[in-house]
RNA sequence: GCCCCCAUCGUCUAGAGGCCUAGGACGCCACCCUUUCAAGGUGGAGAUCACCGGUUCGAAUCCGGUUGGGGGCACCA
């Protein structure tokens, strides 16, 4: 039945501009691309628009640019939104083959496989109903196929525009799914379905099924809530005589709940992931193994490695929960992986433009241990651009004062720092010296480092937990790092004379 | 309601009849390191492999049933 062993591997992706690119959809572009790969096979991209109420350009553009970004490219397909297409079978917007599904539309109707339905949406949704309150299950009940031609009339006269019904071949459908293996379904089970709509635009079954057989699509790799699709397929595909390619149906990505992944109970475009910062080689990573593991205690991979060991036979068959803190981690770890340079080129975007580059490449070793995503950066590295005024303004005097110790105490100790590191030259101004200087003080005073450690990073951050404070002093600079000290000096002072 | 699919630590997973008194990772806990937070190191808790029956000398692995979960049944994709 099926001559894909013949043909050269050829797969798609078909993503619906009908919202930005989802976690979903990219994992399952991301499994096609890999199965590509790995065997060598043409990849094509398709846009699935037929759609035009809910299709819209900033969406196809949202999709591509996010699939670029994760490193997933193609062999054939739009390259930008509304661009050229490229590859011998275009165009790959479904919008603009409207007369291809047209035409084999034609064809179903003429050979009697398909026929014209004149059943109006409240009609339809009645029946509906009441098969619903009956518990039966919800299907057409073929009521246009037993029209006569009187009563075709009757409904051409009032104006009606018909839809088109595929006539569904009573049969069992058995395929061997590539993941799943044997497969039945019973097509009795099912109603006529609606392959073009009244308004004349095609439906996403019927355009899916001529679109592969016209890209000689081999495989169809794609998530398991096409599973119970694929019986229609199949009929669709014999009855227009096409070629059967091979199905493999991957586990879906869940919710915490294990319900399918969903927008409301999950953050699912990919945008909003690259917008905090997270590595697309993490997320690929992260990705891959939702439902796939090379069968090894190896964990990390670069797209190619990836490529290189993917295979469909160790992909499972169970969803798979999206845990956030494993993205997170992982996320770290590439973070970590990267030299200073590469990382400070990919904070660039999160921090300030006050920072110039050199700033960024020099708070970049101080905080890269601390990134989770590179959004952190932002908070990490605030007390740099914040103001000294803003800097006091975030921490009260009670900070300054180690337990055990007074106001007063704190004041002097303050007091001392200030001028040890008043007398600094400018080129003593830096982590190691200051470190140095600061642990002396603390000894002159008989307090523990972090005793005195503790205030100075108050003043200096304004908070209590931040980047190393030597180098975070350093990157100050010693002018604002004295006035941060004198605005700490004020507001314990103070603190001393009430009490 | 009907049909289809699925089932190993909380989560992602290793496991393809004896290598499993079930391994790794995330998360969690403890300790170490340490100027905070991280990162790193060490150790720990955590799964009677959903349940019941069968096949077999032997089953997490094969078969059947039960239960549970998910998905599909649109003039959405």
């Amino acid at each position: 039945m099926s001559d894909t062993s013949e043909r050269p591997i050829r797969v798609r992706m078909a993503p619906s501009p009908t919202g930005p690119l989802h976690i979903g959809t990219a994992r399952t572009s991301l499994y096609n691309f890999l199965f590509a790969r790995h065997h060598g096979g043409t990849y094509v991209l398709r846009i699935e628009d037929t759609d035009l109420a809910r299709s819209t350009v900033e969406q196809e553009q949202d999709i591509i640019d996010n699939l670029h970004w994760l490193g997933i490219t193609w062999d054939e397909g739009p390259q930008v939104a509304r661009g050229d297409d490229i590859g011998p079978f275009a165009p790959y917007r479904q919008s603009m083959r409207l007369d291809l599904y047209a035409a084999e539309a034609a064809r179903l109707l003429e050979s009697g496989a398909a026929y014209h339905c004149w059943c109006t949406p409240e009609e339809l949704d009645a029946v509906r109903r009441e098969q619903e309150s009956k518990k039966e299950a919800p299907r057409y009940n073929g009521r246009c196929l037993r029209l006569t031609d009187a009563d075709r009339a009757q409904f051409e006269a009032e104006g009606r525009r018909p839809a088109i019904r595929f006539r569904v071949p009573p049969e069992t459908i058995r395929f061997d799914d590539l993941i799943r293996g044997e497969v039945e379904f019973d097509n009795r089970l099912l109603g006529d379905f609606v392959i073009v709509r009244a308004d004349g635009s095609p439906l996403y079954h019927f355009v899916v099924v001529i679109d592969d057989e016209k890209m000689a699509i081999t495989h169809v790799i794609r998530g398991e809530d096409h599973l119970s699709n694929t019986p229609k397929h199949i009929a669709l595909i014999e009855s227009l005589g096409y070629r059967q390619p091979r199905f493999g149906h991957i586990p879906l990505i869940l919710n915490a709940d294990r319900s399918k992944m969903s927008k409301r109970k999950s953050q699912t475009a990919i945008t909003a992931y690259r917008e905090q910062g997270y590595l697309p080689e993490a997320l690929v990573n992260f990705l891959a193994f939702l439902g796939w593991s090379p069968g090894t205690e190896e964990e990390i991979f670069t797209l190619d490695e990836l490529g290189q060991r993917f295979d469909l036979s160790h992909v499972h068959k169970a969803g798979a929960v999206f845990d956030a803190d494993r993205l997170d981690y992982l996320n770290g770890v590439y973070i970590r992986s990267l030299t200073d340079e590469q990382l400070a080129l990919r904070l660039r975007p999160f921090l300030p433009e006050t920072l110039d580059d050199e700033g960024v490449l020099r708070v970049t070793p101080l905080i890269k241990e601390r990134l989770v995503r590179l959004a952190d950066a932002t908070e990490l590295t605030a007390f740099l651009v914040e103001s000294d005024e803003q800097v006091a303004a975030l921490y009260g005097a009670d900070a300054l004062v180690p337990k055990g110790r007074t106001p007063a105490d704190a004041a002097r100790a303050l007091a001392i720092a200030r001028d040890v590191l008043t007398q600094l030259a400018d080129g003593d101004f830096a982590a190691d010296v200051l470190e140095g200087r600061c642990r002396a003080v603390a000894e002159g005073l008989g307090w523990k480092p972090g005793d005195f450690f503790r205030p100075l990073r108050a003043a200096v951050t304004g908070r209590s937990v931040s980047p190393p404070l030597f180098g975070s002093m350093e990157l100050l600079g010693r002018d604002r790092v004295l006035a941060r000290i004198d605005a700490a000096l004020g507001k314990v002072s103070a603190e001393a004379q009430v009490t």
